[in-house]
RNA sequence: GCGGGCGUGGUGAAAUUGGUAAACACAAGGGACUUAAAAUCCCUCGGCCGAAUGGCCUUGCCGGUUCAAGUCCGGCCGCCCGCACCA
């Protein structure tokens, strides 16, 4: 006689119990190995969604698992608590950003909680709490000192909506990676840090990260974007104070150049543009054609010919013009090329536009060098060179290598290596972030705020009422003395770029309560952070920003680190149906229902409802489920159970409520099979061994070995498959009945014990059920016995000429001669065979025979 | 354009180094139990042929290597993601 599984009962009474004995709590111990697991934190933007529930699920997954493999687990949370969302709630809602911050992060704790995460709540903090962000400001200074972090003029990137700059790595598409709005360029100081200080150091190390997925470490590689070239020096015809210099992967096709050209926004082009209308306007017009992917597509190649001319370096009287062209960007290399139009589609373009030379000095094997001709298509492979003075006959590579010694001996120039990275602009000019510690005074400059005054805090009284920072209209905030020479100076009105936050939070969650960012010891205990796991959105911004960060605390005597994230596991999306009704709009999951006949339709009224594509789960498409309903109405085991179950992690997976219902079988059944057969069992740690139960301790064994296999490799969804299997046979023994009790035992057992990391409350309910006194929490990861992991007995499948033709069971190890004989008896291979002898037999040990006929 | 990934039943998916394709689950259909429902249990479930042991076909398409190909190679087709006037 059982009670149904009371998971609502049961999954209070645990939590309590893991909090009351602080089990999850963790302190460095030398003695032990150790291991950090970490999912990326949560913005608290008021309650978790799906995306929440998957990530930390494969996390506590990760925690249970090593917890009990005997690792000294670190599992903690935290909260990216500033940002933008928080000012436009106190726009929308006249709410405090902190209070609106700080309430969601209560809602958000409690929902988490019910989860029933592993995670040491004593390490809790927000990135919004003083008592952290003072420490991201000291670091800021000792940067500062170090020179890792600078204050420069120049274009910056403009969000109209969201009215402050951004990074390169926020700006989309030409568009603003949150508002969307279009990006303007202005002119302003800004804060920036100095991450290209690390470029080659930043794309080599991506090799050692080999516990990350390839296609982060590529998308790395990319934006960092490694060109090796020159730098070539042109001099004017007409005197000026400096040279045009350009930057080149082909200086081998110097001979080939028949123009220069600069980018809108080089500074040359700013200065002629004072004094000459069109050119004024020409520029105008660059900067508002944008840089959308569309815009670039469709633009034509068009330029403005400043009348300025160059020589060139080699060819003794040649002159080329210089234009200011709309395919040129200030924003790589030097911000000005030289054009050589027959061996780049873009010059070649510009040249047929504005009717300039085009002489391929690159000529394809077998071409004659006279006669060859590009046409429309510039000509890239490799060749030989040609119509090229000291290089001719030399193929591109060794081209190179001429040019850039010429140009070396000549000091107009040498060869470079590029990157594509630029550096990381940090300051933004919003309320809800953390100050920058520094202050502006008209004599000394730039003054660091002295670090016994740290915490430079944010003020509470503050206006949002007209747009803008309001720092820089606050009353007084702003207005302090120098902390130099006493004058009236002004305080930095502007506050960190939230991935500043972001970017060391995984080493303050070493030592939380430290005066310092993170103690020696504890940092180098605990770091790097052994499995991090998180979306691959972040593969760019937050993932390098970190990186970045912790060199330069490396740099600056904080931690002996390169690498934060040892090991990354990047999680798919949950996405969920989309339902529109008969006037196009969205529909909730909820206000739908199916017809018989497949259809759908709304519940209220029963109007046709149109089923849009499976997508992403988001407020606009109406198609989110709340985890916390599901939690409610089926407990977190079933939520847990299905979101790992349903496909492989890295996979979008689909939200259904079939899914969650099978899985909340699945639950109500292991607590079944474990209820109904306490009776029949003996007392625990009776010794299994029994003759009778072999087959069934074969399989029990076969399923520890198979399930550890899939939980160490992210196979959670096989995990999940191997665990229904083993209850299908188990269920079936028992049916059956004759199961010797010791056995059964240690069956159950081992269900229990292998669920216990996906579904924890139930395996802790059954596993207190089955007699432990202990947790199950604090109860080792069980081992499978190898003398039971071989049978005796294989299945050898037999084919002829490589098809299959039945099957035979022999003893396991069974030599050539023994399978090839099993195999000829069975009577559809022999009327196969027939009487032909075969060429060639096949043996594989222990897996399959095939004749050769 | 460049880079990366993917393509297997009605669906999500399994398939160590090439070695019995479709494990496991969902959905569907049938049955048992029940006054009825829920819950639970049992059976069927890639296609075609066959009463059946079984046979033929089947992993996007075409070709190749091999005793043997979902897996390796070449060429197509389709989808997804990232970057993109990068000199």
């Amino acid at each position: 006689m059982s009670r149904r599984y009371n998971f609502r009962e049961s999954e209070q009474k645990w939590q309590a119990a893991w909090t009351e004995r602080g089990t999850f709590t963790v302190t460095a111990d030398r003695n032990r190995p150790k291991y950090y697991v970490l999912e990326m934190f949560p913005y608290p933007s008021g309650r978790i969604h799906m995306g929440h529930l998957r990530c930390y699920t494969l996390g506590d997954v990760v925690a249970r698992f090593k917890r009990a493999q005997g690792f000294n687990v670190l599992h903690p949370m935290g909260w990216d608590a500033f940002g933008l969302p928080a000012e436009n709630a106190a726009m929308e809602k006249g709410v405090h950003p902190a209070s609106w911050t700080y309430e969601n992060i209560a809602t958000m704790r409690g929902q988490l909680q019910a989860m029933g995460l592993s995670i040491d709540w004593s390490r809790e903090f927000a990135t919004c709490d003083p008592s952290y962000y003072r420490h991201e400001q000291s670091m800021f200074l000792d940067f500062l000192e170090k020179d890792l972090v600078y204050r420069q003029d120049g274009w910056v990137n403009w969000d109209p909506i969201d009215n402050t700059v951004l990074a390169n790595e926020q700006v989309i598409d030409g568009k603003g990676w949150r508002s969307g709005a279009p990006i303007e360029r202005r002119r302003l100081s800004q804060w920036f840090g100095r991450i290209t200080a690390f470029s080659e150091d930043l794309l080599s190390a991506l090799e050692t990260l080999d516990r990350w997925p390839a296609k982060v470490r590529v998308m790395q590689e990319n934006w960092i974007g490694r060109s090796e070239g020159a730098f070539i020096e042109f001099a004017f015809t007409e005197p000026r104070d400096t040279n045009l210099r350009v930057y080149t992967t082909r200086p081998d096709t110097i001979f080939g150049a028949s123009f220069c050209a600069i980018a809108a926004d080089h500074p040359l082009a700013e200065e002629l543009a004072a004094q000459d209308s069109e050119a004024a306007a020409f520029i105008e017009e660059c900067r508002q054609l944008g840089t959308s992917e569309e815009a670039v597509q469709t633009a034509d190649k068009r330029g403005y010919d400043t009348r300025l001319r160059v020589k060139h370096p080699f060819a003794a009287g040649v002159e080329l013009p210089v234009y200011i062209a709309n395919f040129v960007l200030m924003g790589y290399g030097t911000g000005a090329i030289f054009g050589c139009p027959a061996h780049d589609q873009r010059d070649l373009d510009f040249a047929h536009a504005y009717d300039l030379p085009v002489l391929p000095v690159v000529i394809p094997d077998g071409a004659d060098p006279k006669t060859f001709d590009v046409g429309t298509e510039a000509f890239t492979d490799d060749g030989k060179l040609a119509n090229s003075d000291f290089l001719d006959g030399l193929d591109v590579a060794a081209g190179k290598r001429a040019v850039i010694e010429r140009l070396a001996d000549a000091g107009k120039g040498e060869g470079a290596t590029n990157y594509r990275l630029r550096d990381w602009l940090v300051s933004r000019q919003r309320y809800w972030g953390c100050p920058i510690p520094v202050v502006h005074c008209d004599d000394c400059g730039i003054v660091p705020v002295p670090k016994d005054e740290l915490p430079v805090v944010l003020p509470d009284d503050i206006d949002f009422e007209s747009p803008g920072n309001p720092l820089d209209r606050h009353p007084t905030w702003k207005h302090v003395d120098c902390p130099s020479c006493g004058k009236p100076g002004v305080r930095d009105t502007d506050t960190f770029d939230t991935f500043m936050d972001s970017s060391w939070y995984f080493a303050r969650f070493c030592s939380p309560d430290a005066d310092k960012p993170v103690t020696e010891a504890d940092g180098e205990y605990w770091l790097p952070v052994d499995q991090y796991i998180g979306g691959i959105e972040h593969a760019i911004l937050h993932l390098l920003y970190s990186r970045f960060f912790m060199r330069a605390m490396r740099d600056t005597d904080h931690l002996a680190i390169d690498e934060p994230f040892a090991g990354l596991f990047t999680q798919g999306m949950v996405n969920h149906a989309t339902y529109r009704d008969s006037k196009g709009e969205w529909l909730e999951p909820q206000r739908v229902v199916e017809n018989d006949d497949g259809s759908f339709v709304r519940a209220d009224n029963g109007d046709a409802v149109t089923v849009g594509r499976i997508e992403k789960m988001s407020k606009s498409k109406k198609n989110t489920i709340d985890p916390t309903d599901v939690i409610a109405s089926y407990g977190a085991d079933t939520a847990r159970w299905f979101i790992l179950s349903d496909n492989p992690p890295e996979r979008d997976m689909e939200w259904t409520d079939a899914g969650v219902q099978g899985a909340y079988r699945f639950m109500n059944r292991v607590s079944r099979i474990v209820l109904e057969n306490l009776e029949s069992l003996p007392e625990p740690g009776t010794n299994p061994s029994d003759a009778a139960a072999e087959d069934l301790r074969c399989v029990v064994h076969q399923a520890i070995a198979d399930v550890t296999e899939d939980l160490e490799r992210f196979h959670y969804n096989r995990a999940v498959a191997r665990l229904y299997e083993l209850v299908n046979t188990v269920s079936a023994a028992t049916n059956d009945g004759n199961v010797p009790g010791a056995a059964l035992r240690e069956a159950l057992e081992t269900i229990v014990r292998l669920i216990g990391p996906m579904m924890p409350h139930l395996a802790e309910e059954l596993w207190r059920a089955l007699g432990q006194e202990a947790l199950l929490c604090d109860t080792a990861w069980p081992r499978a016995d190898e003398t039971l992991l071989v049978s005796d007995s294989v299945t050898l499948a037999i084919q002829v000429n490589g098809k299959l033709r039945g099957t035979v069971d022999i003893a396991s190890g069974a030599d050539k001669d023994t399978a090839v004989s099993a195999a000829r008896a069975v009577q559809n291979v022999a009327e196969f065979i027939g009487d032909k002898d075969a060429r060639k037999v096949i043996h594989v040990q222990d897996k399959l025979v095939n004749f050769v006929v």
